[in-house]
DNA sequence: AGGTCGACCTGGCAGC
DNA sequence: TGCTGCCAGGTCGACC
């Protein structure tokens, strides 16, 4: 599910609800999402802790503790965060007891999701190696600029990879390269000086404008509360192949890149 | 070394 | 109604 504005939005709202607030008791029903820790193990080590912070690096949630430890929570395609009242449904997976008598529930359809406990951020080879955050000073034209030079794949394909820029993922790099007009199958190296700057410009545009509107919900994706992202409404061309671009009225196309699915318009991308 | 592809899972939907 | 095949917002490791 999640990408950068989905991510922002679980983590704005989490930070409101849970800094100050202890972790009584944990029940896990399935402890397929639990990296490295048996059940036991995992309880033993966050039961008692009390939440100091709740952060983001590029699609991870960071809760850390009073006790300099962590609890690393990637939502991968379908994990879902949610404050209040206990669930069980059939996707529920995990439930954290908290001490104002609310839950925190993780709820997670595909199982791809990871909570990860840990002392040391950087043992975690995810975050370690995510390049530069779109909202971070290092993330910038002159960067693109230079990473580009010696890459031969699609800039869709690059997009995509979180070594070169954190927290884009399938939705977001359709839309961004639409708004760019720039064509998915360019070759990253060939991109010229002007779409490197229009690049850059729509990828901050676009993932602060979804952040605005509480993110994407295509499928799964619900924010802290449950509720579905807004930034439907504003989606150019994911998932609407065969319909009219938005733009000049021609027909969004649909290719498969590194298999996954891009959505483009041939008019308006070139 | 850079790039591609299957594996990890469950479930919804279209077509027969 | 079932069955099959395809598709889904991510990441990693094995391969070429």
């Amino acid at each position: 599910m999640p990408e950068l504005p989905e991510v922002e939005t679980v983590v704005r709202d989490l930070k409101k609800v849970i800094v100050g607030q202890t972790i009584t008791a944990i029940d896990i029903i399935d402890n397929r999402v639990i990296k490295d820790l048996s059940n036991t193990q995992f309880k033993r080590k966050l039961k008692g802790k009390t939440v100091q912070s709740v952060t983001r690096r590029a699609k991870g949630i960071i809760i850390a503790f009073d006790s300099d430890d962590y609890l690393f929570v990637h939502l991968k395609m379908t994990g879902q965060l949610i404050y209040g009242a206990k669930q069980n449904i059939k996707e529920t997976k995990v439930v954290f007891s908290l001490s104002d008598g609310n839950y925190l529930n993780y709820n997670d359809q595909r199982l791809f999701g990871w909570l990860i406990y840990t002392t040391d951020l950087d043992t975690i080879g995810y975050i370690k190696t995510a390049g530069p955050e779109p909202f971070g000073r290092d993330f910038n034209c002159a960067f693109i600029r230079e990473a580009i030079k010696t890459r031969k794949v699609p800039v869709k394909t690059l997009l995509l990879n979180q070594f070169f820029v954190a927290g884009i993922g399938n939705i977001y790099a359709s839309e961004i390269l639409h708004r760019a007009q720039i064509s998915p199958m360019k070759p990253s190296f060939r991109l010229s000086d002007i779409e490197c700057e229009r690049l850059y410009d729509q990828t901050v545009d676009v993932l602060k404008e979804s952040i605005r509107y509480r993110g994407t919900s295509m499928r799964n994706y619900r924010d802290s509360k449950g509720r579905r992202g807004r930034f439907m409404n504003r989606i150019r061309v994911y998932n609407r192949e065969g319909k009219d671009c938005l733009s000049c009225g021609d027909k969004v196309k649909r290719i498969v890149q590194s298999g996954r699915s891009t959505f483009y318009c041939a008019s308006c991308q070139d």
